[in-house]
DNA sequence: CATCGAACCAACC
DNA sequence: GGTTGGTTCGATG
């Protein structure tokens, strides 16, 4: 659609949709056994960390985006709408991430995402 | 370290 | 219009 005939709410939607689509890509690049942080990938894009989430929470290809491997920045999982954060924790420990004894990610295994570019 | 509260910003009701 | 998120950050004990 041509851009002057668009509203303003309809730009900011497609605005919006390019954040989503920004963020799923970024998170393509994180390789099993490491996760990256909602607010990493908030700052990369210039945007809340809600929003991060919610773009993760409408992830429109459940399976090939990981979106497992965003998780909060103090180690907390977060959630995960597809099966809850139990199943989230069991794909990460697949994936070779280690968990402390109070149910956070190791900071080990946690890196910003600016550095994966 | 743990807790608290404010700020974030679009979606949803 | 108010509430609500897959959150964060700084301040405070």
């Amino acid at each position: 659609m041509p851009l002057l005939s668009m509203t303003g709410e309809e730009i900011g939607r497609a605005r919006i949709r390019d954040y989503f689509e920004a963020v799923w890509t970024l998170i393509s690049l994180v390789p099993p056994g490491l996760v990256t942080t909602y607010g990493s990938i908030a700052r990369f894009l210039n945007v809340s960390p809600r929003l991060v989430g919610r773009a993760l929470k409408a992830n429109p290809y459940p399976i090939i985006i990981p979106c497992h491997r965003v998780i909060r920045s103090d180690g907390g999982l977060g959630g995960y709408s597809r099966g809850g954060t139990q199943v989230k924790r069991r794909l990460l420990e697949l994936e070779g991430v280690e968990f402390t004894v109070d149910g956070r990610v190791r900071r080990e295994f946690i890196v910003d995402i600016k550095d994966l570019i």
